[in-house]
DNA sequence: TTTTTTAGTGTGTTCGAACACATTTTTTAC
DNA sequence: GTAAAAAATGTGTTCGAACACACTAAAAAA
């Protein structure tokens, strides 16, 4: 067995603070001598295989209550020789360009991973489709893989074929967006009510004076459970400081009339100053504000769109907070597969930080 | 060998996008009989370890082209056995609290990596003493690890001990502060003209009117160029826009006249509004800010420090920027053991995102 | 008592890479 | 032409876990 020993050690001019991170590493061997008995009965008591008789089985557990027995997972994963096939369902980035960053995350995933047997699939379904989504699944559901990590966009669809994965015992993992439900094993994502808050605060900060319009820009099924979440974590800002100065509007807005209606809608509350877009639309919101060249309304929008950031570089839109939908894939890709590499547990929920975006650090974001 | 295929799926009512990462696995016994050789030519080949005629080693690189090997990193892992240790050198967090989350950076690279033979050692050193940094150095060269993460305080000192660290073979990689010098092969930190940047532009969009410092706290040792980029990166932000409508004052303040010097520079500068300070004690301007009650200066600091995000909460520090120490250590570790053990690349300059905090998304960078 | 069953135990093989070592082939020397 | 040296090639073992299989011993059935 490999050992390693963890020490403190004092030098002439200062204390040399040592922190050993290696712990001894037994084998099978090893607690098939200590407890005296062949390799073979040490595995059927590690995998409860049983006929093993009580003398036996107290001998080996004795050991492995003494030692802390990791099994050696580069051994185990080469006797397996196992490829686990990962499915990753989103919406199609050719219909929302949102989604192309997490392509990028899934490959560093798979990059990471290079060495070990993981096969990754991805698949698109059309976000405005309930139809495609529940067919796409049912392919996946055939290929019986693994595991399955998607974007659970439609509440009652979901909870439907993660009934079917589950009676084809198929792991079901989710990112993006949160369905209230116990029947969701894992999450990843952020918390939209903090990230209305975020946004809350940063007007807070900078707005002086005026009131406050909160915009949704209402797609064909994007879900409005996330508008809303944000629209509650912004009021719910303002509520807790007791003595807001502000008036809080809400705007929704809808193609095709937006524009139109937004002029109108400015013009009828002159006091805005400060503008919060619950979608990663802003750059529409930037445009019309451009236009009616009012430089005075302070903008906060979602999401590193090109366009969106170019509005931002013209000084429109003041900050972008990024929902991080890379490191969301990326991480719900990681989980997976250290799960099933590692053994690691799955975290049932995982919120990833609210970024702050401004002109000088976004670089480090679209990365 | 193992193979997957990919391809592309029509259906009925959509396309169906799918992307299949997966490639076809060769062993080196595949590669023996695809070439009419034995395993261990071939493995003299892979290995250029000669006594190979010229007819079989053109027979294995034929095949070496026309297939991608890739070798199966556990069963080389699993032979080798070898237990790569790693030596990480950082200031002693009892000087200087900001280094506390490194610490945890680490044990999580190790928790990452627990399955894999790595012995990771991590040594303080006094931040205030050169002699405490060559004196540790080497007694870390004395154990001859693999390799060496440090913060590299020292110039001249750092260049010394490098040199014998490449005497002795044992690879050195930095983090936290970048020197300007061809032996250092990697770095992970931040670009400290580019944070400059992003503090100014936070006090851009926040002030409408007024003046502008930037505070530098002086500590002993605590290297000055880490200040001056960031100042620079500052002054530099607003020479880039066309007529900056702030005068910038610097403001350098040392211990144990501090507080009073402070008090000073706001009495004779009383247009001040907004103040950048470029280290990581906001919380000693903010308590000097709260007792002469001045709720009117904008605050920007450094470092998500308990005092600082208790100001912040206060709402007397507006902005801290995040410099990412956690994050830092963690890659830097993580970069080292990922190149023993997957044989990556190590990156020759990471820069980690700017990340801005306020009072809403503090949480996420401090767990 | 002998045979069959079954509980209990240990041995041997596999995964893929790495390398020691044995074996075969070729070259050089005499 | 034969012996010795050198070059080339193949075989076998190891790493640790997993599991098939063979084996022993005791219990049950004949």
């Amino acid at each position: 067995m490999n050992c390693m020993f963890s020490s403190t050690t004092f030098y002439l001019y200062s204390i040399i603070h040592y922190i050993c991170h290696m712990k001894t590493k037994y084998t099978i061997k090893d607690i098939a001598n200590l407890a005296g008995v062949s390799k073979g009965t040490v595995d059927r008591v590690l995998h409860k295989r049983g006929k093993v008789s009580q003398d036996a089985l107290e001998k080996v557990n004795k050991i492995l209550e003494e030692i802390d027995y990791q099994p050696n997972l580069m051994a185990r994963s080469l006797k397996n020789n196992k490829i686990f096939s990962i499915c990753i369902l989103l919406p199609d980035p050719n219909s929302d360009p949102y989604w192309l960053p997490c392509i990028e995350g899934i490959q560093n995933a798979k990059a990471e991973f290079m060495p070990f047997n993981i096969s990754l699939e991805t698949f698109f379904f059309n976000p405005e489709s309930t139809k495609s989504f529940l067919e796409i699944n049912s392919i996946i559901i055939k290929k019986s893989p693994d595991a399955v990590l998607l974007v659970p966009l439609f509440f009652k669809e979901t909870l439907n074929v993660i009934e079917k994965y589950n009676a084809s015992k198929i792991l079901v993992t989710t990112f993006n967006n949160q369905i209230q439900s116990k029947s969701i094993k894992s999450f990843v994502g952020q918390d939209l009510i903090q990230s209305g808050r975020v946004a809350a605060k940063l007007l807070d900060t900078i707005l002086k004076k005026g009131d406050i319009a909160i915009v949704h820009i209402n797609e064909v099924f994007k879900n409005a459970i996330h508008m809303q979440e944000k629209e509650k974590g912004f009021r719910n800002y303002f509520e807790e400081i007791n003595g807001s100065k502000y008036k809080i509007f809400t705007c929704k807005l809808k193609h095709p009339s937006f524009k139109k209606d937004l002029i109108d809608f400015l013009e009828n509350h002159p006091s805005i100053s400060g503008i919060f877009i619950t979608t990663s639309k802003a750059y529409q919101v930037a445009e019309v504000i451009e236009q009616i060249d009012n430089s005075k309304i302070t903008i906060v929008g979602y999401d590193l769109l090109d366009k969106n950031i170019k509005y931002m570089k013209k000084g429109i839109i003041d900050f972008l907070i990024n929902q991080n939908q890379k490191r969301q894939a990326y991480l719900g890709t990681i989980g997976l597969i250290e799960h099933f590499i590692f053994n690691k547990d799955i975290s049932n929920k995982l919120l990833l930080p609210i970024d702050i975006v401004n002109t000088e650090n976004a670089k480090y974001y679209t990365a």
